[in-house]
DNA sequence: AATGAATGAGCGTTCATTCAT
DNA sequence: CATGAATGAACGCTCATTCAT
């Protein structure tokens, strides 16, 4: 399997880096090798095309985003605590990783439509996970039986991801982590007393 | 006044077709040329560059927006009620004009990061606005007092931003001025009964 | 249209010396632009891509071989001396030529399968104004009326074209024109007494 | 002696199968290894580099029509006799070995000039028979005593070759065998009555 | 003001060959 | 002898921008 190979994950992480510091659209392949200590032909054993780093890039680490999330999701809590961790896990990772947070919430957008579908379908495992925390909330009585799973699921996922955009987009000034609890408080109560 | 000049709306409204309807990447200077009935060239006489006729096209187009969201915040209504006109405002605009709607929701974010904060720029009349919702709902004590207003509009904007999106890729396939209620609904009184 | 512009004559011209001089498969689009004093640019202004220039140099120099056999073919003399002529002009242009005769005898010919099929297609033409001859004689009594014209058009150009790639193979050593007679004699008699 | 050793015939018909099959720029040498059931890396002991395999395939296969027209020359036959058992030869071993045909006749041209050069080189052996057979004729008066010997031998193997090549790209669709009588007397009487 | 022909920098990918095992 | 992972040089084509007319 190549993806248990060293040089695998050694070409995502250069990826990250290079995308990060240089912009997606001045993340030459050549750069990518050079930056993993690969020849440039090395690149295409483990991968079919550029694009396919780039998905990869994606698939490696929005796996660490749903891997975290499962055992929330089964935990004995309630599906508000459970929110909490979800956006907690959320913060955190991209808090520690300041190289990904740039190249997901900033670069990897600049890319073209059709690599974003493919983003996007990556991102559903993560999302139905989310469904499922909103689904129980609604089942047990803590959350609004009458609401439309769907749109709560992008109210959260939209304030997250902007939250996080801006973050990134301040030079992450301020502490991510921290806006857990205020973020959470929001989407559980909205604006209004 | 270059902007008062008809070419130059002309070729922004040519490039709002040319993008939405080749996608970013695949629109050349010449195939907006082409479309506004202008040679190659002439488009230097109205913009700088590429990226100005870009901006131009945000630009113009926000200003509908916030044009829109003006007279709104003078009105003598309570802040909750603001903030649906404000939302209807935003999704009626994009559901009338299905072109613009793709055009912002997702070929604009394939350009570079430095369009992108300039893209940005412009958007922070429309925010200012909706902060100013937000504070008087606030002082008013129609909203939550102790609540962050920046994480609040980032939830708002979020929101209403990851909403459009979705229906945008799901081909408009639904009437995204429907959900205007409901997604005012989940704003004010968040996810909890 | 393109085909009158100098500068398409230029490029043909231009691709025509390089290639002759560098080998087919050593002739860059950068090379062959230097040549015609253009930007690499400009080739594609002209041409669709690289294999069209090579075509078309082939299509613009066939049509001379063809365009000087015609009025000979309705001349009023007989098909061997119509034959004889055919041979003459063919050694002769090459002759005058060294470059083209270069470039069609070796270096073309290294092209791929799909290039060489295309042009064949163009030498079709003039082959079928050699079968034209040969059917005049046959029909008017000077050729064997029992022979196949297919295989005897074969012969004929497969000996046209074998003694004149020798020739470039031998670095135009001697004189191909000077040829004309034998091969005219042999492809009429025969090695036969 | 390397050239006795199994693998070597087994990689040059491995490379016949490969280039008739995929055509001359496509024939890797991975793939030639992959159909010779042999590593990349072992074609290298066994050939000096790609350019020494076609060389060779050349060569091997080449030694087979001279090989079977060396004990024709000796016969004691007219010249006129062992020209139409060379022909019948030449066109039995192409019409016998389909993917031998296409590798001679079309994909091997493609090489380039060097390689070209080492086959013509290779093809002299068999040229240096067909020469003395024309002498032969000459000498006991069967053959024109005034022509040039050179020139009848371009114009035997060219009509040959013109006439296989012809063939090989009509998709071998009628018997070239059938062919060697026609193309005999064509080349013994000429066109002429 | 308007034109559009000309420019030229920039990059993903292939594949013959090597060499450590 | 045999392997196959790793190497890295090489090139056709696009398109934003200019400028002579």
């Amino acid at each position: 399997m190549k993806k248990d190979k060293p040089k695998y994950k050694q070409i995502i992480d250069a990826a990250i880096v290079v995308i990060a510091e240089n912009g997606y659209h001045q993340s030459q392949v050549s750069k990518i090798a050079k930056q993993a200590g690969v020849a440039d032909g090395t690149i295409y054993l483990y991968f079919k095309n550029k694009e396919d780093i780039l998905i990869s890039v994606f698939e490696e680490k929005m796996e660490m985003f749903a891997d975290n999330l499962k055992p929330i999701v089964l935990e004995n809590i309630s599906a508000s605590e459970k929110l909490f961790k979800m956006i907690k896990n959320h913060f955190t990772v991209l808090a520690d990783n300041h190289h990904l947070a740039t190249v997901t919430q900033l670069e990897l957008r600049q890319s073209n439509l059709a690599l974003r579908l493919k983003i996007n379908a990556i991102l559903k495992n993560y999302l139905i996970l989310l469904d499922s925390i909103i689904k129980e909330g609604i089942e047990n009585g803590e959350f609004e039986k009458t609401m439309d799973i769907r749109l709560a699921r992008q109210m959260v996922f939209g304030t997250i991801d902007e939250t996080t955009t801006t973050w990134v987009m301040n030079e992450h000034k301020y502490d991510l982590v921290d806006l857990t609890s205020k973020v959470h408080r929001l989407l559980l109560n909205g604006v209004k007393v």
